[in-house]
DNA sequence: CGCGGTGTTGACGCCGCTCAAAGTATGTGG
DNA sequence: CCACATACTTTGAGCGGCGTCAACACCGCG
C-alpha cells in the first residue's frame, strides 16, 4: 500500500450490528474491508427490511461516495469487521490507486445490483437462494476465502431473507429442500456446494451471467 | 447505422423494437437520448423478462460505460428515440463536461437501481406501480417534460409489469384499483397525478428518498 | 376489412406469507 | 461449569396476493 499521503491509512474495527455509515451523515473516508460480512439496506415505514448490498473481505465499502454523493442508506457490520480508510486528501481526492479500486468496485457493484433486480424480480425461492449462496462463493472465491467447494457463510437466516426479498421461514422451508435435492450443504454457517453446475441451473442465471 | 467520428457529436434515430446496444457488442458511443424513452431488461432462460433501467429524455444510456465496461443487457427503444452520441477520442476518453454528466448519471442510476430493489423485495402492487410512476412523473418534471400534474406514459402494461416484476393481468387490475382511489389517471398514454402527496403515500417510500 | 398488439374480465390454483409454538444454539454472568 | 437469557432454527396450520389460463373487446394500421 502507499503511506506517503497527508492523511494516512487507518485501521479501524466494528462489531456485529455497529454502523459503518449512518443515513445522511457524511462518512470519515471510504473503506475497504479486510475481514468479516457488512451490508447496507433500508427500512420501510412499517418495518419491512431489504439489503440492498453485502461487503465482503476485499471490497470497497460505497465506492459511489467516491462521486461525490453522501450514504443514502445506513451500513452495519454483520460479523466482527476488520477495515482500512483509503487516505484522501482534504478535498476528497484520492490517490490514483484508490481511485482505480473505486471504479472498479463501483462496476462490480452496479453488475450485481442489476442481477439482484432480475433476481427479485422475477425468480422463485429456490433461484433467489440459489443465487444468494452462488454469489457468496464465487465472491468468496475470488478473494482466495473459498476453500475446495466451501467457504464461510456467517448469515442468519433471518439475513438471508433481508436479501432475497422472502420471509425467514420460507427460507428455513426452501433451504431444506434445496438440501434435500443436493443443491447445497448449509450448517453452523459454513457452506458447501456439492455440485457447481447443477446450484448454477436452480439459480436461473443467464449464460453470461458472471457472479463474482 | 452511422458511421461514427472521432470527436463530433453524432445525431441518430430508433424506431420501437429497434436496439441502441446488443449484449456483449462494444457500443459506438455512448448515448444521451434527446427523445423518446428506452429501457434495458434481461430475459431468463424459460422467457420471463425484467427491465432493470429506463432510460428518459436527458439521461445518459449506461453512463457506466464510461468506466470501461461493455454492456451486459441489451437497451431497447420503447418509442422513436432521438439520440445523440457523446462524442470520444480513439481511447474512449471523453471531454471533461461530457464526463461531469456520466458520473451525475452514474450516481443518479445507483440511487434509482437500490431503490428499486427496496420495491422489488418487498413491496406490494399497489406500491411498486405508485413508486413507478412517482419516478417516471419526477423524472419527466425535472427534464421540463411535466405540465402541471401530467405527462406522457407510453409504457403499455405488459411493459409495466415486466419494471415492477407482476404480471400484465394483475398490474391492469391493480391500475383499476388506483383509479377509483383516485390515486391516479391513466389513459393513453398520458399520467395525470391529482395528489402527490397520496400517491408518495402509496408507494410506502422512504422519508429521504428523491426519485428525481 | 382483417389482423396483431393491447386492455379487460372471470375462474381458479399455488407459492409464499402469517401466526404461533416448540426446539436448539450461543453467549453471559454467577 | 451451570443457569439462564437471547437469538436463531424448525415445524404446523391456514390464508391470501398474485399468477395462470382463457376468453373477449378494443384500437390503430396496412
Amino acid at each position: 500500500m502507499l503511506g506517503q499521503f497527508a492523511a494516512s491509512e487507518t485501521h479501524c474495527h466494528f462489531r456485529p450490528h455497529q454502523f459503518l455509515a449512518r443515513e445522511d451523515e457524511q462518512p470519515d473516508a471510504i473503506y475497504r474491508i479486510d475481514e468479516g460480512w457488512a451490508c447496507r439496506y433500508r427500512v420501510l415505514p412499517d418495518g419491512r427490511r431489504q439489503i440492498t448490498g453485502l461487503f465482503l473481505p476485499g471490497d470497497i465499502c460505497e465506492p459511489h461516495w467516491a462521486l461525490g454523493k453522501r450514504p443514502s442508506q445506513p451500513i452495519v457490520a454483520l460479523t466482527n469487521v476488520r477495515a482500512t480508510n483509503l487516505p484522501s486528501s482534504p478535498h476528497g481526492v484520492l490517490p490514483a490507486e484508490s481511485q482505480q479500486a473505486c471504479w472498479k468496485g463501483l462496476a462490480d457493484m452496479i453488475e450485481r445490483q442489476t442481477n439482484w433486480l432480475v433476481t427479485l424480480g422475477r425468480k422463485t425461492a429456490i433461484e433467489r437462494l440459489a443465487h444468494l449462496l452462488l454469489e457468496l462463493f464465487e465472491r468468496m472465491r475470488s478473494s482466495g476465502l473459498s476453500y475446495g467447494q466451501q467457504c464461510a457463510m456467517p448469515l442468519t437466516q433471518m439475513e438471508i431473507a433481508d436479501m432475497t426479498g422472502l420471509t425467514p421461514v420460507h427460507v428455513n422451508r426452501t433451504l431444506q429442500t434445496m438440501r434435500q435435492r443436493g443443491l447445497v450443504e448449509l450448517q453452523s454457517k459454513w457452506l458447501r456446494i456439492p455440485d457447481l453446475a447443477a446450484l448454477r441451473d436452480a439459480a436461473a442465471l443467464t449464460s453470461n451471467e458472471v457472479l463474482a
